[in-house]
Formats: C-alpha cells, sequence, structure tokens
DNA sequence: CCCACAACATGACAATTGTCAAGTTGAGAA
DNA sequence: TTCTCAACTTGACAATTGTCATGTTGTGGG
C-alpha cells in the first residue's frame, strides 16, 4: 500500500478525524510507520507508553495476561483504529499488551509531539477525550454481553456486527481466527465451536472463515432473547 | 454531615485532588448538592450529560439494562468517587443509568461551568482524562476477572480488595447488599452463596454483613490460582 | 407487638461451560 | 508432492452456574 493511502487511512481515524488538518499534518510528519508479523509485540503490560497507535492495515488485539498465564483479550483492532490515547498524555505503564494477529502497518504518533501540539490547542483534548470515551463505551458494551447474555448469544451478536444494518440475508467473512474469536467473547475455542453449531438453529452456516446468515432479524431476535426462555432447545 | 465536611471529601476526588485551588473553589461554588434516598433514579442511560457527579456519601450503582430487562452492574461508587467525566464535554448520552443503593448524598457540578473552565486552562482537560482512564482501567481488569475467573474467585478477589494490604488475618463489612455484591461479580445471588461456602475451605467466614478472613494469603492464593487446578474441593 | 416482605440460604435439577482426548483438515515447509 | 503442525471439530465427562421451589430470618410499618 501506498505512503498516501496509508496517510488517508490515519487521517479517518477517531483520534484524528476531527482535528484541523494543519494539526493532522504536524503529527503525520513526525509519525513513526512500521510493519509487524503475525504474533509479534507491539508493547507489553507495565511498559510506559511513548505513542499512540493508528492501525492502518491487518489486525492487532489487545489482552491482558493473568499470574497463571490465562490471556483475557480485551479489544480487538483493524485498519483505521487508534488505541493508547488516554495513556500517552501521562507517564503511565500501559494496562495490557499489544501484538499483531495478522501482518501489519502500524503508525505511531510519538506522545511528546501530541503533548507540545495539545499545549498550543486544546482542542486535542476533546479528540483524544472522545476516542478515550469511545473506548470505555465499548469497554461498557461488553461488560454487558458477558454478564448478561450466554456464549452463544456473543456470537450471534459478533455476527450481527459484522453484517450491515440490512435485513434479509448476509454473508460475511470472519475477520480472523476461531481462537481469537473465541478469546475476545470470554470462551475456550471448543464453547465457540458448539456455539456455532447451535446457531444452525437459527440459520447460520459456517464454514471455514466464511458465515452464512438466513435472516438477520431471526439471528438479532435470538441474540437479545432472555437466555431462559430458549428452554427449548 | 456539614457542608465543609462533604467540600473536603469533594476535594479529595480524582477528579478534583490534582487541580488548581482557585479552579477547585470555583467548581464547588457552582455545584449543586443533592441527596438521594435509596433507590432513586440519578440518571437514564440515554439521557443527555449535564454534569459530572461526585459522591459524598452512600453507594451508588452504574448499570445497564438489557432489552429483556436483565441488569448488569458496571460499577459501584462511594465517598469521593466521580463519574461521568467525559460525558460532562460533549453533548452526548449516558451509555448507563445510576441509581443510590443507600441513602446518599451526592454532588453535581454542570457542565458549562466545566467547559468554561476548561478553555481557560486546559490542565484542567487532563484531569478529566486523569479520572476517565481510571475509570477505563477499572473496567479492564473487570473484564479480565469476568473471562479468567470463576465464581468464586471473584469473590476472593473482592474481599481483598476491602482488606488492607496486609498479611495475617482480616475483618470486613460488606459494603453493600449480597445481591448488588452478585450484580457487580456477574452471577445471580445464589451463586454468591455457593461461593461463600466454598471460601469456607480457605478461611473465610461470613455472617450477615461481615466477613472474617483467617489467612489473607492463603485467600490471594486461591483468588490467582489456575480454576484447572482446584480440582480437589 | 405483630405482620408482611425482602434478603438470604439451600436443595434439586437442567443448561452451560470447561477439560481432556480423540479425530480431521488445510496451509505452509521441506 | 509429501510431511508436519496448528487450527478446528466432536464426544464424553466433570464442574460451574442458572432456575425454580422452599424455608428462614431480620427489619420496618402498621
Amino acid at each position: 500500500m501506498s505512503h498516501e493511502a496509508q496517510k488517508a487511512i490515519a487521517r479517518q481515524s477517531l483520534l484524528l478525524r476531527s482535528l484541523p488538518d494543519q494539526h493532522v499534518e504536524t503529527l503525520l510528519s513526525h509519525a513513526i510507520w512500521r510493519q509487524y508479523d503475525r504474533g509479534e509485540t507491539i508493547f507489553l503490560q507495565e511498559e510506559k507508553a511513548q505513542a499512540v497507535h493508528v492501525v492502518l492495515e491487518g489486525w492487532v488485539k489487545l489482552f491482558r495476561m493473568t499470574p497463571t498465564g490465562a490471556e483475557a483479550v480485551v479489544s480487538v483492532f483493524t485498519r483505521g483504529d487508534s488505541f493508547g490515547e488516554a495513556l500517552a498524555l501521562r507517564n503511565v505503564p500501559y494496562p495490557v499488551s499489544a501484538e499483531a494477529v495478522s501482518a501489519c502497518d502500524v503508525m505511531h504518533i510519538p506522545s511528546p509531539i501530541l503533548i507540545s501540539l495539545m499545549k498550543e490547542d486544546p482542542e486535542i483534548g476533546i479528540s483524544i477525550l472522545a476516542a478515550t470515551f469511545t473506548h470505555l463505551h465499548s469497554l461498557v458494551a461488553q461488560l454487558e454481553q458477558l454478564k448478561a447474555q450466554t456464549g452463544a448469544q456473543r456470537v450471534a451478536e459478533f455476527l450481527l456486527n459484522l453484517c450491515d444494518d440490512e435485513t434479509g440475508g448476509c454473508d460475511v467473512s470472519l475477520p480472523y481466527d476461531k481462537m481469537l474469536i473465541a478469546g475476545r467473547l470470554g470462551m475456550k475455542p471448543e464453547s465457540l465451536s458448539r456455539a456455532f453449531s447451535r446457531l444452525k438453529a437459527v440459520g447460520v452456516k459456517v464454514n471455514r472463515n466464511h458465515a452464512e446468515i438466513s435472516d438477520i432479524a431471526l439471528l438479532r431476535e435470538y441474540a437479545e432473547s432472555d437466555p431462559a426462555e430458549n428452554w427449548s432447545r
């Protein structure tokens, strides 16, 4: 991908898209561009934050390791997503680790650049706050899912988010591997397999990384139904 | 409680404590003080945010209602905690509802005051960002708990957070009712009861709202152990 | 004082999920 | 091509959790 095309993607990110052009150019001109291989670490939990990150291509996961070695996936980001905004302004350690889950292009905006620009124009603080709030909101939504839905329902919602909001049927490609989907939804890969089997009953067929949804409305109804009511298999 | 004592508590909140005195006084002088009864609603999901809230006394829960009426508790705040910072600067709807779970005193700082003050001094933006980041961090920690620990382990961690970091034994009072504790930890009240029973094996005795921990180190070891290893009841 | 009721505990049962142990399969390396 | 390995699936079983039913208890209102 050309450098210009990458810049265009960066400009659409939540962090940059509402900033005046002049500031965006300053930030882009100081940014560091890097490629990562699948499985490569971008940063580790407890490291001090030194940059804001913008994914230009590929997929990146944020996760936490528990003392026993289990990993909890916190979010998965792709083209046009930015993360680490809130930390860049304060010299604090990352609460999560970041890893490329596919080959990736990632842009890094060094924190000092952002901080000095923010002193000139507080408007940048608002952009950072907006991005941070979006992340907060998505964590709240995730918590709600985990606390109030069964595994199969979370999978249903995951699939619905991949569709456009239409009604009727829909074909989607699973964006990353099933192990990661399972982690993202807080279950084991075996449970994910079983959840997919169960969704056959509401018109979902999965083959490899391809899913076929026969009726979006039906799937949505299933995702939002009361778990206790689905006693009938 | 006297008004002065309440102000002292507000001053210690994450939002205000790092601000210059002059700004703190401005905010306090424009704040609205209110009392709430147990069960009273402070704001509803989807309402537009008009203030930042600081709990001065009592307990407040933030929660989301699912389409089916199940409730997912997102956080529980008490004396000295502030919330809603990130929304106050932007005219967006609350992603959660807030309800007093005991009789409460809550201070409200109207957003326009905060916004106008921020235009004078961008430093306030940093304070807001710091508070928001703290909330983000606590949501990440909660996600990790839900995804990587069993119910009983989450209860163990909850109890550990009530103790000071000492070793040895410890007596604590449960801060709010068990129904709410269950909600906060993502389980049903019945499961919480069973979790408490199970913790008897690691030296925890619970009676009414009082818990007795015979060995903090032992409890911590249990909370952090691999769920799969606890095959021996 | 007594009553009603919500909070809590417990047992039985069903549903869900994790764990372990096979398989199968597909993509990349030799 | 063939080999190898990780990803994935499936089945059996155990542990966990939710649900429903029932009983106890403590508190606040009449």
